[in-house]
RNA sequence: UGCCCGAUGGUGUAACUGGCAACACGUCUGAUUUUGGUUCAGAAGAGUCUAGGUUCGAGCCCUAGUCGGGCAACCA
């Protein structure tokens, strides 16, 4: 993470450049600033990661401080959440700060302002108060309070501090600029009255500091050197100015606020009202529903610290807003678990094998690796005996040579087991099957080092005995949404996109025994099917695994295509006129960088691009004479192609006649050269 | 209609001060494999939103436009 060659995102450059300029290290500092009005996500990680990643590359301490200063949202349950999703992605900060700490100063701060004549209490209603303030095309007009004096202002805010109005009786507002074209300019409000009573300050305090006025004195209390934000406070960045000029002193360390873009993930939603709406609609079990984008939800569903951290590094930091993909979080998970995740077996959908030849009462304990990625996790042991469960999904009666599974008369290898043949089936009146009965080959056994133990079949299978397993629930997961951004539409609520089929609850899976051990934090792969974690409900009589994220299935993959084939394809016809291209592509491709080449390279492409031109029509041709000027190469590739064609006896037109004559005439010889051959 | 951001393969990001557009995910081949996983080798895919300009040379600088996002809570 210290790796300097490694080249910064935007903000680390802003923090290197204020460096270079001559800020001293030591004044370096940077926060976290939750509001404590809901769980963390996915988006805060990439905030948490940038602040702390901030202070890790530069050796900086970092704060968390939380923005409590709307006593109506914040509750000590976010508090609590917050600091331990924190920790969980192990991340330490250097002081646990609150805004509500500089309550008293701030205060001291507002009575100075008013003093100064640059604020004005205001007793108007909300709605006036909106009317006067204009539009972003029209200035505001000034409130009839605007000019009270000052005794008269101190004297209504110690009253409003008092507790004397009821809520919404009186404002604090900063005289600033009514016709400044940022609407956050025009005589912004510092304080409001609310009466309830806070979860830190109880009801010490009856008004309540807004955020702008809160946030840039709390990074100056704090001595904080830059304020990172996302991208929708850039337009309170005048207003985080005004208020720190007013208070600023030179000695001290001056706080810059900088702006990145939130990241957003595919199908799910990021803000956090939509989150709680999720959660009270009961869309999902609360919000750490393994479901949810939110760092306990993701925790619950199996996801590693290590695994966001690395997400977030991938994603990056920019001003521009995006959509990541999911694929990339799934991606980063698998990557982490195929290292450290412990291999068991356990068969989800259930059909029974019988190995006729296997002793009935015979058990035996084989050894199984515990991750073949790493030599040194050791082995378990896993009961074998007669009778078995395999994956419905593992047999076929008959199969052709691309099914590399069970079918009567074919061999495969049952995972660190034995060689099997399919035999026979048993069906119900029905006819579906209820047993698969097969022969076992009994020198085959796994690491017993027999010739047949070596045998290459095409196919392995995962597998329990049915007298050993153990019995668990089973959960998986597919995507909270079926649009890829389900807050985007417009008039269409996000919740129209919620996806009904999200969760998949199966009761009876059969897991072998090594799985009555788990604990909370193991992470297991079931081979074959994916990554699993105990859920925080399991019990040692109830065990509920969550599925954290599949294995990359190129076998599932092949299947769903073949059935879209299988559809009538619209599509046809839109791969045609791409081949139809190529030739065309091609040769723009090669002209491209035409004008780099010299000698025998530059002989070699014209000859590549006349042979191509041979293969392109006149229609296909004609739009690249409107090819910019100063993508010359291009115009010599078409001017090549154009003779060629011409020689192939197309007519010549005044399109045609004007594009040579208009190469012929251009500052680059090779275009002039090419064009008075023609000419 | 005002102000402020942004625009680079399908996606997310790079490109030091202007010098042959790079990386990751995803996709596709092939090899290896007691997980149709992993690993390994390789491929396809962008003329950097458009049009002008400056320059020997522009993704980067300038001008104009287009498109997308944000801004008028007693929320943060």
């Amino acid at each position: 993470m210290t790796d300097s060659s490694e080249s910064l995102n935007f903000i680390e450059q802003i923090v290197a450049e204020d460096l270079a300029n001559g800020l001293p290290k030591e004044n370096l500092r940077f926060r976290f600033p939750p509001e404590p009005n809901g769980y963390l996500h996915i988006g805060h990680a990439a905030s948490i990661c940038l602040n702390f990643g901030l202070g890790n590359k530069f050796n900086a301490p970092v704060n968390l401080r939380f923005d409590d200063t709307n006593p109506t949202k914040e509750e000590q349950e976010y508090v609590d959440a917050i600091k331990n999703d924190i920790q969980w992605l192990g991340f330490q900060w250097a002081q646990e700060c609150y805004s509500s700490d500089y309550f008293q100063q701030l205060y001291d701060w507002a009575i100075e302002l008013i003093k100064k004549g640059k604020a004005y209490v205001d007793p108007q209603s909300a709605e006036k108060m909106a009317e006067q303030k204009g539009t972003p095309t029209t200035p505001g007009t000034p409130s009839p309070y605007r000019d009270s004096s000052v005794e008269e202002n101190l004297e209504i805010f110690d009253k409003m501090k008092n507790g004397e109005y009821p809520a919404g009786a009186y404002v604090l507002r900063a005289k600033i600029d009514m016709a400044s074209p940022n609407m956050l300019m025009r005589d912004p409000l510092l304080y409001r009255i609310v009466n309830k009573p806070h979860h830190r300050t109880g009801s010490e305090w009856c008004i309540y500091p807004m955020y702008d006025w809160a946030h840039g004195e709390s990074d100056y209390i704090e001595q904080i050197s830059h304020s990172i934000c996302t991208l929708e406070f850039k337009p309170h960045r005048e207003l985080y100015d005004w208020f720190l000029d007013q208070i600023y002193d030179d000695n001290k360390q001056r706080p810059k606020q900088r702006e990145f873009a939130r990241r957003n993930l595919s199908y799910t939603v990021m803000s956090k009202r939509k989150l709680l709406q999720l959660v009270e609609s009961k869309t999902v079990s609360g919000w750490d529903d393994p479901r949810m984008p939110t760092i306990s939800g993701l925790r619950r569903r199996g996801y590693t610290p290590e695994s966001i951290k690395k997400f977030s590094e991938v994603s990056g930091i920019t001003k521009r807003d995006s959509v990541t993909d999911v694929s990339l979080l799934e991606f980063c998970i698998r990557e982490d678990l195929n290292k450290t995740a412990t291999r068991v077996m356990a068969v989800l959908d259930p059909v029974k094998l019988v190995i006729t030849n296997y002793p009935q009462d015979k058990v035996e304990m084989l050894e199984a690796e515990n991750n073949p990625e790493d030599p040194k996790a050791g082995t378990h042991e896993v009961p074998f005996s007669r009778e078995l469960y395999i994956e419905r999904e593992d047999f076929k009666e008959e199969a052709n040579s691309k099914y590399f599974r069970l079918s009567l008369g074919k061999e495969v290898r049952l995972k660190s087991a034995y060689i099997i043949k399919g035999e026979s089936v048993v069906k119900d009146e029905n006819g579906n099957i209820t047993e698969i009965h097969c022969t076992c080959d009994l020198d085959s056994r796994s690491g017993s080092g027999t010739e047949a133990s070596m045998r290459k079949v095409k196919g392995t299978l995962h597998w329990v005995s049915i007298a050993h397993a153990v019995k668990a629930e089973v959960r998986e997961y597919d995507r909270l949404f079926l649009d890829e951004a389900p807050d985007s539409h417009e008039g269409k609520d996000f919740m129209e996109f919620v996806n009904p089929d999200s969760l998949n609850i199966i009761k009876e899976a059969y897991l072998e025994p090594f799985l009555k051990e788990a604990q909370l934090e193991d992470k297991f792969q079931f081979q074959r099917l994916g990554y699993f974690t105990l859920d925080k409900n399991a019990s040692a009589e109830h065990l509920i695994f969550n599925k954290t994220v599949g294995l990359r299935d190129s076998w599932a993959k092949q299947q769903s295509e073949k059935k879209a084939q299988n559809q009538p394809q619209p599509k046809a016809n839109k791969n045609q006129p791409q081949a139809q291209r190529s030739a065309l592509n091609e040769m723009q491709k090669i002209s491209k960088k035409y004008t780099n080449l010299s000698g025998a390279k530059l002989e070699a492409a014209r000859a590549d691009i006349e042979k191509l031109a041979e293969e392109i029509t006149y229609d296909e041709l004609e739009p690249l004479f409107n090819t910019a000027a100063k993508k010359v190469g291009t115009r010599i590739g078409v001017m090549i192609s154009l003779g060629v064609l011409l020689k192939n006896g197309q007519e010549r037109n005044d399109s045609i006649n004007e594009f040579i004559s208009k190469g012929a005439e251009d500052n680059n010889e090779l275009l002039a050269e090419e064009a008075n051959k023609l000419g």
